[in-house]
DNA sequence: ATCCTAACCCTTGCATACTAGTCGGTCAAC
DNA sequence: GTTGACCGACTAGTATGCAAGGGTTAGGAT
């Protein structure tokens, strides 16, 4: 009856949840696709491809990958299709700023607009995290210390008490995480990672805004460096 | 046929261009009228309303309206109904605080981080806009001195080349004018805003990204102080 | 009069059908 | 061999109908 042999009819199938919009988990599923690399840029993704994998209609998966564009993971071009983007050095180059402008002003703001009991609070949670980044790194486990970073400026950004923006930044890391996953570089650089992180905190207590404002920009700006590299090694994913 | 006496079939029916997609149209049009206060903090959105208003299905309606949803413009609660987001201090103070920290970051790098002849661009460009509110603000036109302030933030963050960071000020932005369109205190503002814009552009023209900075800080800082009394003016559209 | 219940109407979420635009291949004309 | 019209198989955009659940209200029992 159908033209296509559907073939992989059960190959992902993911199962969907009762208690929650369809559109909203299949986003979900879709993004961490993507970041995971399973959905590779340029790649096209079919709406009715989906709809049948996730055994529901066009229409959450439609409105999943609407969202999608809007974070910019795909770029859907009308009656042509619908595509997950490719990396752009420029892209990425938007995506540091906007993240290092948060993040800079967020533990600017930790270091000032606080008062001391609050502070404490951070650095007692930051230093807990880097503690375990510690035993992580020992390990040269890049995944668990990969998930303690994220945790780390997640962290920073949640004592705000400002949630949009720590999905801004959540949602601009994860720009970046989807390119680094194509290089594993990462374990060379615990020990400056985990020492930029201590000079963010040690900042933060001493109650400077300048410093830990300076500390962080060092800290992205490094950590961005390292993607330098990945657009010669992997053109294909780069446009 | 219809339940409903249709009374308003026509009341602000908008036409829609065949060129571009209808969900893309009907999110600027709502959008729009909730900056505008056509549509108020609270009020209910009926899908089915809009969509015949429109002479479309709901189907574009809904992806508009979840559009407005993900800018937090409405909020649509399953099975009760869409419904215009009401003000509240805290959305303000973070919209405050995000837009502070991408502009401030702007200033800073166009302070820095190009060559003398962009800087010089970029100082022509403000200062004509500068001079226009100057002229609006003699003419006590305080909507044209408002579209000038749009374009002066805007044209800053233009050359950046970053197009997402000017349409995330944008977006903050906006949920502020829709605060203060409650309010017409502005004309009392016209000398210290045009100080203060000029005070930015000065600090650029030196190359100082830290006064710079600073400058921008304080005139945002300035800027939501005014939306402080407004609260108690309207606490109907407060939550 | 008060409380409980059931029917109804409204809402959004999802499914399905249809429209129109684009790509790719086939085949005829030159 | 090259070009161009045509046709079929895709695509996203839209229309419409149905399902499921909350809110309100009328009506009956107490």
């Amino acid at each position: 009856m159908a033209k296509q042999p559907v073939i992989s009819m059960r190959t992902d199938a993911k199962e969907l949840s009762f208690d929650r919009p369809a559109a909203s988990q299949i986003f979900g599923f879709i993004r961490d696709a993507i970041i995971g690399m399973e959905l590779l840029p340029g790649q096209m993704i079919s709406e009715t491809a989906l709809a049948q994998q996730f055994g529901v209609s066009r229409t959450p998966v439609r409105e999943a990958l609407i969202q999608l564009s809007n974070i910019g993971f795909v770029e859907v071009l009308p009656q042509r299709g619908t595509y997950v983007s490719k990396f752009s050095m420029d892209k990425i180059l938007e995506a540091r700023f906007i993240r290092e402008a948060l993040e800079v002003a967020v533990v600017g703001h930790l270091a000032i607009n606080t008062d001391e009991v609050t502070r404490l609070e951070v650095v007692a949670a930051c230093d807990k995290i880097i503690a375990d980044q510690k035993v992580a790194a020992a390990d040269d486990d890049a995944l668990a210390f990969q998930n303690l970073d994220d945790n780390f400026h997640q962290t920073l950004a949640g004592f705000t008490h400002y949630a949009r923006v720590a999905s801004l930044i959540e949602a601009e890391k994860a720009h970046m995480d989807r390119v680094r996953s194509l290089s594993l570089h990462v374990s060379g650089q615990y020990k400056r990672i985990l020492s930029q992180h201590a000079s963010i905190i040690k900042a933060i207590k001493s109650g400077s805004a300048e410093k830990a404002a300076a500390a962080m920009s060092v800290h992205l700006k490094d950590v961005y460096n390292i993607l330098e590299v990945i657009p010669q090694e992997h053109p294909e994913y780069f446009e």
